[in-house]
RNA sequence: GAGCUCGUAGCUCAGUCGGUAGAGCACGUGACUUUUAAUCAUGGGGUCAUGGGUUCGAAUCCCAUCGAGCUCACCA
């Protein structure tokens, strides 16, 4: 953290967003005197976590960061992730086995509903494990917290009960809310029913606030019961249990997506109610899918964070969600490689900064202040500045190489930079296999292989014939020497107005090299065909010929394309 | 009906208390021993959506208009 002192003068002036949410948190602690500051993210745990999850606590780290920054460290904060797994189940998700198990479970709280999956007591349970690993798997710093246990633990007890003390003034805001029909059996308080354990929406017909308990009447059986607000023993509508928790727990910060706005105004407006001020709150953008659609779970559009984790890393997904938070984007495959290079050029630009100009850097909120510092590879015999490979360059690259192998790839890297290697160079060797995934998934089914003609086929052979009488570590330059003179002796190749060509040494057309991308790597343009076949190898160039000759690459492609038909789309 | 965001180069966007418009990509040209991925140099290109206001001075602040898009108004 003495690191980041240095940034907190400048902190105080920056107009990056994580700042300015910051400053609105140390507005509020000199206005209240808290000596720690609160943030929470929630979760309904009746889904799994998704990259909106993800988006969320990022964005709420990088505030936590920023504040650490404009304080230097001297005001402890903490982060809750809290789960609202007392919620009772509504449906039965599409997405689990043993749907009969969780059908017979409607109405229940989710930590009383056995799990699908049988790992864990309930289904809350499974699912609260399931956020956990998802955090961990990044790193978040988060203490999680259970809706059930606080409620059980009499945590809640103390706010419950002022609530049932205002019961009126908090009806008075939720009530002109919603319709009338709704409106007339409202109630914040959602008993548990002692008899079928469920949650239950009905109306109370006695507030009780001495006794701390409601009175209601269960609709099957006309039945009346009385239950205690506190110990677990009823649970709050989803507003007035935002609200009480924002109380309960002090939470000083809590972002919330653009279709809560309302609710946050609400469930403020409770916290009031209640005598206490609400949460510092930040409204994030909805992400759209590619045709301008809110991306939602039972839709299934737009993308997941395992796609996205598939082909790029966590720090451009980090990037995305840093940058202009309050814009609907869209979430889709084509900006994934823009955030890793737009991510590795931030990287890049870094350290050439001022400490100003840093804290404006998405990689300064990405790494919480402290980015590593950019991966380079320096070309061989060359006094040019080491560069960072660009995501772009590698899917270039792995396109027209029909690269599917990360060695290969790494043999024309260092080809360029002899120095480098997946052991001095990690990050770049994940890029590296995040592009050949890519190719595999997005570049190869485009590929188009077309079959050589007559001309063609001779001349293929040719080389192939040529290629054997070579040594198997034929330099790339004396490869593509041969690869001239297979073509010099094809009529239809022969360039005479080439540079250099004389009537008995004609050039070589363009022809040439392109009947060899089309026909051997299925694209319309290729590299240095000596160097590609140095890196590949001899034998296996031989061998890409004779599948050529013998109609393999059209068939292998054919086939592939058509076991990928059914599951793609 | 209520609210939010955006409009700057062909594309994606930067532009941090107001002080002569920037980057990347794309495109043009040139260099690198027979052009074919990776390099380097260089060039063109913008009435900052429109109209007004504040100011010595506005892409930036204020108001209005037009345009693009989103969310909420049942539940969480």
């Amino acid at each position: 953290m003495s690191d980041l002192s240095a940034y907190r003068d400048s902190a105080q002036t920056s107009a990056a967003w994580p700042f300015e949410e910051a400053r609105k948190i140390v507005a509020r602690i000199a206005r209240t005197g808290k000596k720690q500051v609160l943030f929470e993210t929630g979760y309904g745990p009746s889904g799994l976590p998704h990259i909106g999850t993800f988006g969320e606590v990022a964005r709420t780290t990088m505030v936590r960061r920023a504040f650490e920054t404009l304080t230097s460290g001297e005001i402890p904060t903490r982060l809750i992730a809290f789960s609202d797994d007392m919620d009772g189940l509504r449906k039965v998700p599409d997405n689990v086995p043993n749907k009969a198990l969780l059908a017979g479970a409607l109405g229940m709280p989710l930590t009383k509903v056995p799990d699908p999956f049988g790992t864990h007591p309930s289904f809350g349970e499974h699912n609260n494990a399931r956020l956990r690993a998802f955090l961990d798997q990044f790193g978040f710093g988060y203490e999680f917290m259970s809706s059930t246990e606080c409620y059980r633990s009499g945590m809640f007890d103390a706010t419950l009960l002022k609530m049932l003390e205002r019961y009126e003034a908090i009806q008075a805001v939720m009530l002109p809310s919603l319709r009338e029909e709704r409106a007339s059996t409202y109630s914040p308080f959602l008993p548990i029913h002692p008899v079928t354990g469920h949650v239950m929406q009905v109306a109370v017909d006695e507030v009780k606030v001495d006794a701390g308990t409601i009175v209601w009447r269960d609709p099957d059986t006309g039945k009346a019961y009385e239950t205690p607000v506190t110990g677990g023993h009823a649970k709050l509508q989803w507003k007035p249990d935002w609200a009480m928790r924002w109380v309960a727990l002090g939470i000083d910060y809590e972002m919330a997506g653009k279709d809560l706005i309302d609710s946050v105004k609400l469930s403020g407006e409770i916290v009031r109610a209640l005598d206490a001020e609400p949460p510092e709150g930040f409204n994030y953008e909805l992400f759209l899918d590619e045709n301008g659609q809110k991306i939602s779970k039972s839709k299934g559009n737009g993308l997941t964070i395992d796609e996205w984790l598939t082909y790029a890393s966590p720090e451009s997904l980090s990037l995305y969600m840093f940058q202009r938070p309050r814009e609907a984007k869209k979430l889709y495959f084509d900006v994934i490689p823009r955030a890793v290079d737009e991510y590795l050029s931030f990287l890049d630009a870094f350290e050439r900064q001022d400490e100003k100009n840093r804290l404006g850097n998405p990689v300064w909120h990405i790494h919480g202040g402290m980015p590593p510092a950019p991966e380079k590879i320096a070309a061989a015999g060359s006094n040019q500045a080491a560069t960072a490979v660009s995501f772009g360059l590698l899917l270039n690259l792995v396109a027209v190489a029909n690269v599917e192998d990360k060695g290969v790839l790494w043999g024309f890297l260092q080809r360029y930079a002899p120095g480098a290697s997946p052991q001095t160079h990690p990050r770049l060797d994940r890029l590296v296999g995040y592009a050949i995934r890519y190719f595999a998934d997005f570049v190869k089914p485009k590929k188009v292989y077309r079959a050589p003609d007559d001309v063609e086929r001779d001349a293929l052979a040719a080389l192939k014939a040529k290629l054997l009488t070579m040594p198997a570590d034929a330099s790339a330059e004396l490869i593509q020497e041969a690869v001239y003179d297979v073509a010099r002796a094809v009529p239809r190749y022969q360039d005479f107005k080439a540079k250099g060509a004389t009537p008995e040494r004609p050039g070589v057309s363009n022809a040439w090299f392109n009947a060899l991308y089309q026909v051997l790597l299925g694209e319309e343009r290729g590299p240095r065909f000596g160097s590609f076949a140095a890196i590949y190898g001899i034998a296996n160039t031989v061998k890409l010929l004779q599948n050529a000759l013998d109609g393999v690459l059209i068939r292998d492609h054919e086939a592939f394309l058509a076991a990928k038909a059914p599951a793609g789309g």
